[in-house]
DNA sequence: GATGAATGAGCATTCATTCAT
DNA sequence: TATGAATGAATGCTCATTCAT
């Protein structure tokens, strides 16, 4: 019979439908980072957002399209940062910032990759993160960043004309994947610099031996 | 009606205990890869398995324990021929045995990534898919199949001398990796050559510009 | 078919959440008395009340919290009318009035006594039942009503003033308890009038020879 | 396929029906006292027993069979000692013998009380151990025993001529069974001396004011 | 006889979802 | 429109019992 949203709500939120979407997401992905995904139920995503159970059904058809839209969500903003990276062309050297980029996108994979993880998991769960990818796009693509910094650094003449940028920037990812991978799997808190990959690539780059 | 294994399971097995816990890993795979780690519920696995639910616990002591065996063991089958990888080295062209690798290994990863998924999605299986893969060591590491191959070329004399063997492979493993995830998460059946990263790769190894 | 709670739960309550729990706690007592508490499972007494199986944790947290609510609850409802006994001083004769106790007594007792021994068979159950009891208290002690009635007695003069008034109830309440327990270990219906140990007692409290 | 009792089983009995089954019935008394009767289930006694599960299928007909045995086995073992409570006669003092039956029956309950209260809860266990009851009889009867010890004193003199023998161990026997009642439900250590009640029931036996 | 694996019903508990209020 | 109680299927696991060997 309560019919207003609560206050602790309407303290955050102006109470149009987009912005208690909003809420909610954000209280998925506070719990599936605090607890991990299979913690999420809706009974726990309803007391962290302070709102009744059923009312989540309101603003989300089920479960999985609300998990699979925080999870796309979470991604987006951690990989924010990512945007930003081709400006650093032209500053520091090269080789830093390539190292800086794989410091870095380490720290947003670290984030991300146990919420995709239970997405792989669950044939369902990745359906609905793929869709709602396709909403959300584009989806910020470290590749492309790389590449567009490497581009920006070689009309800066830091690159050799011949460099191939792209493929420089694919591997950078792969190594990214890679370590975020075996820090999962063998629960290290090591970050590896990749300074001899690093050093191999900037050579690639500028040409010298 | 207590007694004898079903017929089903000793058509496929001896009915030694052996056999019908590799009959049991296999069930659980199959269950996993056809409707994901979250759909391997004991039920589902014995039922794939033919057998009565309380069957399980006479050859596994908990769910977890049978879900991180068949998971290691099924990453042990699929990463088997890695092993051989090696023995090409002096065999046909250093990019195509490069090139070779990277498609296998990605065939692998597909068949192996849902599962490991599963598990960073799930601390308490994460521990024991730890646990089992200290006790299944050595595990089939795809980056040292890669460096092992790469030195004999060097000794070869396909590689140069000076050739970072161990940044290449790493790289080399970090593609693959990216591929795979890029595969799960937009299903995609695409397999990139990865023609470009690889010609990059040799010319650092053979010191080619 | 979710909601509003079934019609013959409705035709008993009035469906506030006390009348609800209330209820479940009756069918719990119900299967208890009926079949035992080992038969008390989840089922039976979602059964019993004619309600779902999950509804019961909507009122009580665990099984264990529901029984030992029942227990305690059934004891206290039995036990209601040993509260009324000091009102019977002066009234009839003392002898006839112990008489009076050990019958209503033996009567409580013997619906109390499954129940209770239940607990003392489960020592999670029994820590509940405690816990429970200390929340309930007041507990009904029959001693102490028997011996408030027994100083009444001696205050009107019908008990000389030297007699051991707590000595006698708990003799009294002894015998009690051991004729349930008789009666239980033997299926037996008798219902020993323990004439010659009242006329025992009665003479230590009169101290007539 | 193996024939022969273990080795272990054959160290403590001759191998004949009789002691296999009384070792089995050693074995669910040890599994019941320390852990209960409910964890006595035919896994836990088989194991303790060092034989198959399935063997004892071949001693007793099903787990309440040999369980309501054990309990009452177990129960007669416990209280052997009461038989002896006659020979005091004439030794110590009256008050002090009667003193002493309630230290020792007291701690005879204690064991016994946990095994009758789980039979109390179970109805099929509990008609088990009155068929059991039946064919072990006589069983020692505590207030038998005290009646025996009173009647031998009034011969010797050392209790009144007109003393009633019989309601005074009823009383005896049933503070007993209070005491172990009391000190189950509320966990208490405290064993009450009863000194009030027995000098009570003496000033009774020797018709002292 | 002794074995121990197979059985499957049974257990307490959780959960996404619904809908009368 | 927000609520929160009701639902009942599903979960991992245990257990007494059977019976081919």
């Amino acid at each position: 019979m309560p019919r207003p949203l609560p206050d602790s709500v309407l303290a955050v939120t102006d109470g149009s439908p987009e912005q208690v979407r909003a809420h909610i997401l954000s209280a998925a992905v506070q719990v599936m980072t605090r607890k991990g995904v299979s913690a999420a139920s809706t009974r726990a995503i309803a007391e962290e957002a302070a709102l009744s159970g059923g009312t989540l059904y309101n603003y989300f058809s089920t479960r999985e399209e609300l998990v699979a839209r925080a999870i796309v969500r979470h991604s987006l903003e951690v990989t924010a940062s990512i945007a930003a990276f081709p400006a650093r062309a032209g500053t520091h050297t090269v080789a830093r910032n390539l190292q800086f980029f794989v410091t870095e996108a380490g720290k947003a994979l670290d984030r991300i990759l146990p919420l995709l993880a239970a997405a792989f998991a669950d044939p369902g769960l990745l359906d609905a993160v793929r869709r709602e990818m396709l909403d959300s796009f584009p989806l910020n693509d470290p590749a492309a960043a790389v590449e567009k910094y490497l581009l920006a650094e070689r009309r800066l003449g830091r690159v050799a004309t011949g460099a191939d940028c792209r493929a420089v920037a694919s591997i950078l990812v792969g190594l990214c994947h890679d370590d975020a991978f075996q820090r999962h799997l063998h629960a290290s808190d090591e970050r590896p610099t990749r300074h001899k990959e690093i050093t191999l690539l900037v050579r690639s780059l500028t040409g010298t031996r």
